[in-house]
DNA sequence: ACAAAAGTGTTGTACGTACACCCATGA
DNA sequence: TCATGGGTGTACGTACAACACTTTTGT
């Protein structure tokens, strides 16, 4: 299966040549370990385009919005071919429709996701490669501007949400929490303060299970099902 | 002028049978006070559509999109086509896409916005009218679940932003500032502490003036321009 | 024994809340 | 002079940052 950025889908392509098109983009945090030195680096999976406008330029993975497709539904597709999973989180980012941000009238409804770095497969996808999200190259289009914008809403959303479980498994020890929320703010975090802060916010279920590694073994959590990730409102009952 | 929510539109009426056409509604807010006893409410205007689908129904203003037109530029020109103003505050809300959200495909990108009630026209248009946000008739399409979400993130925006200036005449008093946050909020909020915590946010500039009413002279605040009404992140360079 | 990470305790500061109190004005 | 809202003072509780300290493991 070939990816490309420009996904031709029959019914767009029989559209009037001054039609508006509606495609759906999405921006997919991970996090890796860096290979050298310590350190963990939010990263993201660009698709390298095939054809014009931008050819031989990374993208957004994304694709034409389906006429019997829920804007959710054409994420999800999209997220899956890409990685060939489902999200841990997945939210609507925004929508960018700028009159000259693409040769032809294109809408974008951009989503964010996050998938835990064990269920990233292993094997390389042709034309798609993961990026360190704070070293990006030129991107096609406005994508540079979208991802900007969705590291922005990363790094506010976890000071005041629980997502910062999406990039974990099921269960894992403080410090590994701990350094998720580092990696995403850039900064150091207190051992102690983060522990009082997240065990008393309900969110977490101590396990019997230890991490055993270098020094004292690291006791396992769980997270919290009953609590959702983030509060979205209204919009919470969707999909 | 007529005002209906079925907006047509060379360009959306040219495409095809099949085609995902793409509308720009506006959820605007202005607080009013009521008639009778005290109080005042979210009222937002509506439009009564004179067209199929929802015949009669009230809708939330909008239109089509044009094609030589940014999602921002059809949100402001929807607004001024209903209240004839600029917004004192216009930020998008959320792209709504579902498939059965009305007969033909429609994927509606919804702003939402807030002006001075100084600055609402007095005399009413034809087809608009004003509803309390908190009394809603059934609405045409999913507008009830869109006022709901806006409303939502309203109330959200208001516990972190400054975005209450934006229901404010250019002069007010601490009072008049207090009264906007409790009927977002609906509750009461202590004048005391209300008064320090907004006056040590550096957000408002004491002037000489005082409003001179019923029993003790209030002084008159001027919101700084420097701050901006709410942290957009990357977006706030867009116009 | 020692290093290093896991985990606990203590203290100070900032901030929100509750509420008592004084001030200035119109009626 | 009194009622009322404008405006100040103060005490309390929670939350968080800083950091000293104890515990438990691998080597």
């Amino acid at each position: 299966m070939t990816r490309t950025a420009a996904l031709p889908t029959p019914s767009a392509a029989e559209a009037a040549a001054d039609a508006i098109r509606v495609a759906v983009s999405t921006v997919i945090f991970t996090l890796r370990r860096l290979p050298g030195s310590a350190g963990t680096a939010v990263v993201l999976p660009l698709v390298r385009r095939t054809r014009d406008p931008h050819q031989g330029l990374w993208a957004l993975p994304g694709g034409w919005l389906d006429v019997d497709e829920s804007l959710d539904a054409a994420a999800s597709r999209t997220l899956a071919e890409t990685t060939g999973l489902a999200p841990s989180y997945l939210e609507q980012l925004y929508a960018f429709g700028a009159v000259d941000r693409s040769p032809s009238r294109v809408v974008s409804i951009v989503y964010w996701a996050l998938i835990r770095p064990d269920e990233v497969p292993d094997g390389s996808v042709e034309n798609v490669e993961w990026f360190d999200a704070s070293a990006l190259p030129q991107l096609a289009f406005d994508h540079n501007e979208i991802v900007g914008y969705a590291l922005w809403r990363l790094r506010n959303k976890v000071g005041y949400s629980r997502i910062a479980h999406g990039l974990l498994a099921d269960e894992f020890t403080l410090a590994e929490l701990r350094e998720v929320y580092e990696t995403i703010l850039g900064r150091h975090l207190d051992p102690a303060n983060f522990r009082r802060q997240v065990e008393h916010s309900g969110t977490l279920i101590p396990t019997d299970r230890f991490r055993t590694g270098s020094h004292r073994p690291a006791r396992l959590y769980r997270y919290n099902q009953d609590v959702e990730l983030a509060d979205r409102g209204p919009l919470d009952a969707r999909p």
